[in-house]
DNA sequence: GATAATTATATGTAGCTACATATAATTTTT
DNA sequence: AAAAATTATATGTAGCTACATATAATTATC
């Protein structure tokens, strides 16, 4: 990683691309791997890497109501990642509790604890202090006309 | 994954997020989780994973010369990754060639193989497919304000 | 009510990432 | 030229993803 590099051909040393789609996904796979790469850094402190991070926040979403193993799946970014192993991470750190459904034996009811809900607080600081960061460089504008286009980035993926 | 879902929201079932600034960030994530999906989709048939795919796009970039692995490394798009375990995968499947540059005995030389070189003619016919839908989706001009906007994003990062 | 199909989760494996640490070759310093 | 610093790569481990397969509980079908 470069970091004073700001253009995606001099980050990649890639002179130019073949046609702006082509430098999209290229681009877009290198920035993702730079915001995952912030946030493991940012969250590597408190013990927690960015699923078990995104799980918690699934877990305080259904809070105080218990949330299905299948429906964490469902709600996940990654939604391939194997939601029960990310679960097991969380209850050895009592960050997450978890029994038996007593209506549908199969099923896993997963919740939150206290710890959870104060790290979660404490994380949502430094999530807070990045997003402020970001409004210097992007405007809400800027940002929603992002979010536009990569719904339609998507889009054409599935098409 | 919802493969009708065209919104984020409807996506991942959030119904809001509060705000543009922090959509921006699972966007993008959940959108590039989308992007390597495909490609590996695409790549199974052909036995090659995409880290594998992007090293030996950067082999073929140097050849005929030998590239090292530390330069092999600069050009991933994923710096972390350990390019000389990568490079092992590709050398069992004769995809690529290795061995300690004469010059300086810490480097190593990789190279690709004709092998190599017509795998890759293979898999360029297929994202060059992928790239043709996706212009049906997105003009130039939008992948263009695109990759604009993804780089003001990594400017905001590392700011 | 027994059989079949479905659903929710568990387990196992290969490959990747992040990171710490080690080793060996080269360069710099003295 | 010997010692120190640097450079290029290797190795080991924990955690994650993708995927195939297994098990157990529930629901549907007959």
């Amino acid at each position: 990683m470069n970091k004073t590099a700001t253009t995606l051909e001099e980050a990649i040393r890639q002179p130019r691309f073949h046609s702006e789609h082509h430098k999209l996904t290229v681009n877009l796979l290198y920035t993702s791997h730079a915001v995952t790469a912030w946030q493991a850094h940012m969250m590597k402190p408190y013990g927690l890497t960015p699923p078990q991070y995104n799980v918690l926040r699934i877990l305080r979403g259904g809070h105080p109501a218990a949330v299905s193993l299948q429906t964490i799946t469902e709600r996940m970014l990654d939604p391939m990642s194997n939601a029960g192993r990310i679960v097991e991470k969380l209850l050895e750190k009592n960050l997450a509790t978890r029994r038996t459904c007593p209506h549908d034996r199969r099923a896993a009811e997963v919740g939150i604890t206290p710890e959870g809900l104060s790290l979660l607080a404490r994380l949502d600081t430094e999530q807070a202090a990045f997003e402020a960061r970001m409004l210097e460089g992007l405007t809400p504008d800027d940002a929603a006309c992002l979010n536009t286009l990569l719904d339609r980035f998507r889009a054409a993926l599935n098409a």
